[in-house]
RNA sequence: GCGGAAGUAGCUCAGUUGGUAGAGCAUCAGCCUUCCAAGCUGAGGGUCGCGAGUUCGAACCUCGUCUUCCGCUCCA
C-alpha cells in the first residue's frame, strides 16, 4: 500500500470510528475545518495533558496560563501581523501560477543589480590595475542606466506597498515587463491581498474602532502577560510561560486533512532568558523537545530537525522538528530564538516598560525569548498516521483474515481497556461489570458483550484500545482474568486484584514523563 | 485561487440507451456460542452533496454551487 492510499484510508478510518469528522457535515462541511469525535477528543486531550505535565509540572520555572483569544488590536501591530500577514498576490493567466507580487519585483531588482555588477566586472578586466571603481560607477552609461532603474523600481515598489496601492503594484510589474518564469508571458491578473487574520467586531457594530482579530498565534497572549506572571509568580530569569489554545489563520489554501486547518490548536512555551544566553537555551530546548516526541515510542527515525535558512524578521535562530507523515517529512513543532523582538515591540507600542531587573547582573533588560510551539492537531495526525496498521492475522497457524489496528501509544490511547465477558451467560457479564466498576474511576474503560469474542477484539483494535480484559469460566472459580494485548494479540492470566496496578503501570502518563 | 479526479446507506461500492434506489460489511433486537471478524432470524437506515434547467419522467443529460483528494501556489 502506498502512502497516498494509506492517508486516504486513515481519513476514512478516522471518520468511521469516531475520531475526526468534517465540520458541519450535514451542510456539506466547511473547508479545512474539522471536528474531533468521541475518541479523537480523548486522544487530543491526552496529548495535551502529556505536554502540559512535561512542561508545567516537571519544570519548577515554567508556569501555565490560558489567555483570551480576543486581544487588543494594537497587539497585532506590535507583533507585526497586521503588516506582514498581508501578502500581495498575483496570478499569471497562462501558466495559472501564483506569485507574491513583491517577490516578483524583488527578483527583478536583483537581476538589474546583477547587470550593474557584471558591467563593473567588465570594466575591471578592461582597465586592470588602473581601474577606479567609484569613478567607473559614476560615469559608465550602462551602469548609470541600470542603477537608476533599480532606484526607480525600488522607490515605486515601496511607495505602492506602503500605500497599499495594489493597482500601482500591478502597473509596476507591467512597466518592468516582468514575465512569468513558467509561461514567459505578461498576462497578469489583478493584485489581490489576503489578510491571514480573521476579523470580527466587538461591542457596537457601527463603531469602526471595534474591529478585532481572532488571534493568529497564541504567543502574544504570553508576551502581554509577561509582567503579570513574572511579578505575581515571583519568577526569576530564566523562566517559561506555557499555554495551550486555539489560533486562527485564514489560509489561502488549507488542506491535507487536519495538517493545515483554519482553526487549530497550539501548545506554546515562551522561555525568557538573559540576552546573550539565548543560543544556549535554544540548544537546550531543541534537545528537550525532540526527547519529548521520541518518548512516545513511535520511532526515533520518524523525527528530524530542519534548520531554517531564511529567518523570520524576529528570529536569530530557528528550526522545525519534522515528522515523517504519509505525505513526507513536515513540520510538527517550531523552535525559535525570538530575541527581544516581541517584548521590545510591546514595550514600544504600549509605552509600558517590559523589563526584568536581574539581581545577579544588577541591571534591567528586556529578556530574550526562546519559543517552542507545537501544533496539537499535527501531533494527533502524527499519532494516527503512525498507529494505523492493516495486518494479516494467523488463526491456528493458518492464514486467517485481516485486521485494522491503531497502535496508539497506551498512555495517550482514548480508551485504555475494555472488559469483555467471554460469553453472555453463566454469570460472566455480571462478573465483568463488577471488574469494570472497579477500574472505571482510574481508566477510560469500555464494556462489550455483543457478538463473538473475536469480533469484539477487532472492534477494540480499530479504536486502538491497548488492553482487553476477558472474563471466562475460570474467572468465577479463581478470580483471575486474561489481559489480551492489542499489539501482539497475546494473552496473559492475572489475578483480578492485581489489575489496577498492572494497568496503572502500563497506561499512566508517568511512564512517558519518567523518560524525559 | 488555478488545473485534474471524485461525491449514491455509517464504510466500500453497483445502478443498463433517462422509467419512483441495490449489495456486502457495519449498526440494533433476539437465538446460538469457553478466546481472535464474516452461524441463524428479524429490524432500522438514503428526497442519490445542494440548487436550477431540459424532459411526460433525472442518481443518470446541461449549467451553477458546495465539499474532498492530487498537482501548482502559499505557509511566523
Amino acid at each position: 500500500m502506498n502512502q497516498e492510499e494509506l492517508f486516504k484510508k486513515l481519513i476514512a478510518h478516522s471518520k468511521e470510528y469516531g475520531y475526526i469528522f468534517p465540520s458541519s457535515e450535514i451542510y456539506d462541511g466547511l473547508s479545512a475545518v474539522y471536528d474531533y469525535g468521541q475518541y479523537g477528543s480523548e486522544l487530543k486531550n491526552n496529548i495535551k495533558r502529556y505536554w502540559w505535565e512535561a512542561m508545567v509540572r516537571l519544570n519548577e520555572n515554567i508556569v501555565g496560563i490560558d489567555a483570551a483569544i480576543f486581544m487588543h488590536p494594537r497587539t497585532w501591530e506590535a507583533s507585526g501581523h497586521v503588516g506582514a500577514f498581508n501578502d500581495p498576490l498575483i496570478d499569471n493567466k497562462d501558466s495559472k501560477k501564483r506569485y507574491r507580487a513583491d517577490v516578483l519585483l524583488e527578483e527583478h531588482i536583483a537581476k538589474l543589480e546583477e547587470k550593474v555588477e557584471k558591467e563593473v566586472e567588465k570594466g575591471r578586466k578592461k582597465f586592470g590595475e588602473a581601474f577606479d571603481e567609484a569613478q567607473f560607477r559614476a560615469t559608465n552609461p550602462n551602469v548609470q542606466r541600470n542603477a537608476a532603474k533599480v532606484d526607480e523600481v525600488r522607490r515605486r515598489m515601496v511607495d505602492a506597498l506602503t500605500g497599499n496601492d495594489l493597482e500601482a503594484v500591478r502597473q509596476l510589474i507591467l512597466d518592468c515587463e516582468i514575465v512569468c518564469p513558467v509561461s514567459g508571458t505578461r498576462s497578469w491578473t489583478e493584485v489581490r491581498q489576503f489578510n491571514l487574520m480573521f476579523e470580527t467586531k466587538i461591542g457596537s457594530v457601527s463603531d469602526d474602532s471595534s474591529t478585532i482579530y481572532l488571534r493568529p498565534e497564541t504567543a502574544q497572549g504570553i508576551f502581554v502577560n509577561f509582567l503579570n506572571v513574572q511579578k505575581t509568580g515571583r519568577m526569576k530569569i530564566p523562566f517559561g510561560i506555557a499555554q495551550i489554545g486555539k489560533a486562527f489563520r485564514n489560509e489561502i489554501v488549507a488542506r491535507q486533512f487536519i495538517f493545515r486547518m483554519r482553526e487549530f490548536e497550539q501548545m506554546e512555551m515562551q522561555f525568557f532568558v538573559r540576552p546573550g544566553e539565548e543560543m544556549k537555551w535554544y540548544e537546550h530546548w531543541k534537545a528537550a523537545r525532540i526527547k519529548w516526541h521520541r518518548a512516545l515510542g513511535m520511532g526515533d527515525e520518524s523525527y528530524r530537525f530542519h534548520d531554517h535558512d531564511k529567518l523570520a524578521h524576529y528570529a536569530n535562530a530557528a528550526c522545525d522538528i519534522e515528522f515523517n507523515f504519509p505525505f513526507g517529512f513536515k513540520e510538527l513543532e517550531g523552535i525559535h530564538s525570538r530575541t527581544d523582538f516581541d517584548l521590545g515591540n510591546h514595550q514600544k507600542f504600549s509605552g509600558r516598560k517590559l523589563q526584568y531587573f536581574d539581581p545577579e547582573a544588577n541591571e534591567s533588560y528586556v529578556p530574550y525569548v526562546v519559543e517552542t510551539s507545537v501544533g496539537v492537531d499535527r501531533l494527533v495526525l502524527s499519532v494516527l498516521a503512525h498507529s494505523y496498521c492493516e495486518e494479516k492475522v494467523q488463526k491456528d497457524g493458518e492464514e486467517g483474515g485481516e485486521r485494522v489496528v491503531l497502535r496508539i501509544p497506551a498512555p495517550i490511547a482514548p480508551v485504555k481497556l475494555a472488559v469483555l465477558p467471554l460469553v453472555k451467560k453463566d454469570g460472566l457479564p455480571e462478573k465483568a461489570r463488577e471488574i469494570l466498576s472497579c477500574l472505571k474511576y482510574d481508566f477510560s474503560s469500555q464494556y462489550d458483550e455483543k457478538d463473538s469474542i473475536g469480533k469484539r477484539y477487532r472492534r477494540q483494535d480499530a479504536i486502538g484500545t491497548p488492553f482487553c480484559i476477558t472474563v471466562d469460566h475460570q474467572s468465577a472459580a479463581d478470580d483471575t482474568v486474561t489481559i489480551r494485548y492489542r499489539d501482539s494479540m497475546e494473552q496473559e492470566r492475572v489475578a483480578i486484584s492485581s489489575l489496577r496496578g498492572i494497568m496503572d503501570e502500563k497506561v499512566s502518563l508517568r511512564s512517558l514523563l519518567s523518560k524525559l
